[in-house]
DNA sequence: AAATTTATTATCCAAACGTATAATTGCAAA
DNA sequence: TTTGCAATTATACGTTTGGATAATAAATTT
């Protein structure tokens, strides 16, 4: 004969805020403890709700996952070329350092992306949405890659531009992952400027001195 | 009621081929369908035998799949010192080269290795075995190449060799992940072209024709 | 203030998981 | 042939998982 049980209290809220808080508990469970430590009931209670509100808002956990992941990757592809677009200048080397450097700064080159990403790496193998959006946000920020090395003042070569963009592609993510998960094993900076360096020489390029992290900005001296 | 249900005949078999087989296929499972299809019975029903029999050579699935991992993990990088060291000249840009190559073929880049790579790519943030397993021979691989580079004939200088090492290895990470999860995306030799050319850039260096893929290897034209 | 809607909680369920243990049987030694 | 060992199978257990459904209460509307 258990007590009458107090109902737990609780606040009505938006559809909106209800799921972006969903897809955010879901990201940071699967950053911090992988895949399987996302279950239903660590999401829903990292989201301060009980586990049936997740069915609530999204058909599955599987659509909840998918949700998640699109949000992740497409943030981080948006935001290395909003930076690139942010840059002042209309030089094609320095818009290219531009978009480079965002790929090494938060918010894209942070524990929690780089643990999601790592996390669901492997579903891209056998859950056909998952892949759709791995390979979409891959070839994305490919693509744009291979356009800014296409703009370069150079003679036109596009399978020469393909064949960089796939190696200057590769350190960036290499890079990526290595600065991404292992944080303290560089100086701060040290991987941008690595990345820096190693896609301007692969290019056969200078970047300004402006590009890299430590620039003083503002000196004169 | 039941029929007296003819209990499962059986070889009985050494300790270490049980041990090989029930690794090979917890390797397998990973590999195809990510850490959660590798179920103690999934791993049993591949390689031929009943569940408990797991228990009977590991003390637990963990220890199982410590044990399978690093065997992939390990073979990884013997061959590629393998490979570097069996490079018959003496020329430290030949060695060099067979290192690198030997990262962009079988039994390295496999769809086998990556697959097992990624799916548990994200264990080694909470469980500090796989965590050691995964540092030991990253830094292991990343350690014999600045070596490599290292002994390039050129003026010393340490700080550089560390930064071009991060930079070449970050690059082969890259071509080494996308080459086996899309094998498709590339055609044959190409992944291995793209890796020698973007160390030798790296490095300011050229490798011999010999070091690629498609040389002829006997002809003289 | 009463009625209505629906966001949220609470409870239950079948399946699958890793593990533990008991029952067999293949095989080698005697 | 018989005996004994241990490799292997068979069965069972407790837990956790994602999912389904019923009960409740926080807002909104009337």
């Amino acid at each position: 004969m258990a007590s009458p049980a107090l109902r737990r209290p609780y606040r009505r809220e938006g559809e909106e805020k209800r799921r972006d808080d969903l897809i955010a508990a879901a990201m940071t469970l699967v950053a911090e403890g992988g895949p399987e430590a996302a279950t239903v009931r660590a999401i829903a209670a990292r989201a301060g709700v009980t586990p049936g509100l997740i069915r609530h808002y999204f058909q599955s956990k599987e659509e909840l996952t998918h949700a998640a992941y699109r949000q992740v990757m497409d943030a981080m592809t948006h935001e290395a070329i909003r930076a690139c677009e942010a840059e002042p200048s209309d030089d094609p080397v320095a818009r290219l350092a531009a978009f480079v450097a965002a790929s090494f700064r938060p918010p894209v080159m942070t524990p929690l992306l780089v643990g999601v990403w790592a996390g669901y790496m492997h579903l891209g193998r056998n859950d056909p949405v998952m892949h759709e959006i791995h390979e979409s946000t891959y070839l994305g920020y490919r693509d744009r890659l291979q356009a800014l090395i296409a703009a370069l003042p150079r003679p036109t070569d596009p399978a020469r531009d393909r064949r960089e963009a796939i190696a200057c592609n590769a350190l960036i993510d290499g890079l990526w992952l290595e600065g991404g998960s292992l944080p303290d094993g560089f100086a701060p900076g040290e991987v941008m400027r690595i990345a820096l360096d190693g896609v301007a020489t692969l290019l056969g390029i200078r970047f300004p001195a402006e590009a890299y992290p430590d620039h003083p900005e503002g000196k004169t001296d």
